[in-house]
DNA sequence: TTAACTCATTGACTTAAGTTAAGAAATTAA
DNA sequence: TTAATTTCTTAACTTAAGTCAATGAGTTAA
């Protein structure tokens, strides 16, 4: 279980033996349910994940309806926008699989960063890795007319598809589950 | 003009005088004329850049038209996606006005992080605010229509309505020239 | 096993963005 | 200062997404 993490790590960097036994007797997981809430709107967060299996989806409701954020699958980082911070959620954060996750928290973070400066420095940068694929995908999103944004996410992520409902989906990619439907059906006869 | 920097890392932690005087010392600025360009599509960068004055624009080119994906303006930091990297960028960075720059490169990066660990442990954390933020406007832009993206765009980055020409703004918006004109004249009705 | 509920599909209609093309306005260069 | 070029606006038309409503399929719970 612990494997999966220094796994992930190590293909950004090498991972010292003492940096893999630091972080593997430091881990701590927690098993979830489809359906249940990690995070609630408005509400505060203290924990940090990394997904070892299952999906996570953020959404917020907007005009009464759910709007998808994002959805998280195996070997991602999911890190509330108000984590460590006093202010509350803007959305929520739902497991709509039975999820196992690797739960991590400001003070272990800060401990585990001071020890071994090395792992800082990696964070930083996954995160501008993570920056630099989150313009992609924007770019392509903006770029795109929704038949096509829907195309783009059957190659990228397929294995969405079978995991999220389709009006989860349909929001995922700005448009009416109405719309995504009439879209397959579209594609269908081509 | 090296006090911008300084000013700008100060809002996120404290800088010592040690770290102050480093930067100060270190710092490296070009000087641009609108229309040029720093960095072209399939070209390789060493280079990234805080902007003190003026605004860059990233684009790339689509079915013969000009796609805006990004404008950068004081006070922020550009790192283009193959910075340090030698794979060839996506897109283009053009000054749309005349821009003055603090450039960076990895040597100098790398020698600065080395020396001064929290000024890494400092990007990171910016690192992280940069990925909320961008998740935010992705997620106003998704459930947006065309005509609230523009106001949005018009409340949060008003001063690019006159920075940045039309057709330029069409495309960051995700839509056509001829849509944000008629846009524009709907809503002087109003 | 049925009843209740949620989710997905379909159809008719409305609305607004895309397309194409022309011309006006503004900017840049000779 | 004019000519050339670029940018912006407008109009007519096409296309597809949004809206509203009904129905069908699938899932969950009593």
């Amino acid at each position: 279980m612990e494997k999966q993490i220094i796994e992930y790590l190590s293909k950004y960097t090498v991972i010292t033996k003492e940096l893999e036994n630091a972080i593997t007797e430091s881990a701590f997981f927690k098993n979830y349910k489809k359906g249940d809430i990690l995070l609630k709107e408005g509400g505060f967060s203290n924990e940090c994940y990394f997904i070892l299996e299952g999906c996570i989806r953020s959404y917020f409701l907007k005009d009464g309806e759910e709007k998808t954020i994002e959805f998280y699958t195996e070997e991602q980082v999911v890190t509330p926008a108000n984590y460590a911070k006093s202010i509350p959620s803007k959305y929520y954060l739902e497991c709509i699989e039975d999820t196992v996750l690797n739960v991590g928290n400001p003070a272990l973070e800060k401990e585990m960063f001071d020890k071994y400066p090395q792992l800082e420095s990696l964070s930083r940068v996954i995160a501008e890795i993570v920056i630099a694929n989150h313009q992609e995908t924007f770019t392509e999103f903006k770029t795109s007319t929704p038949e096509e944004r829907y195309l783009y996410m059957l190659k990228t992520r397929p294995d969405l598809m079978q995991r999220a409902s389709q009006y989860q989906i349909a929001s995922y990619l700005g448009m009416k589950p109405e719309s995504l439907s009439r879209i397959r059906k579209r594609l269908m006869k081509k």
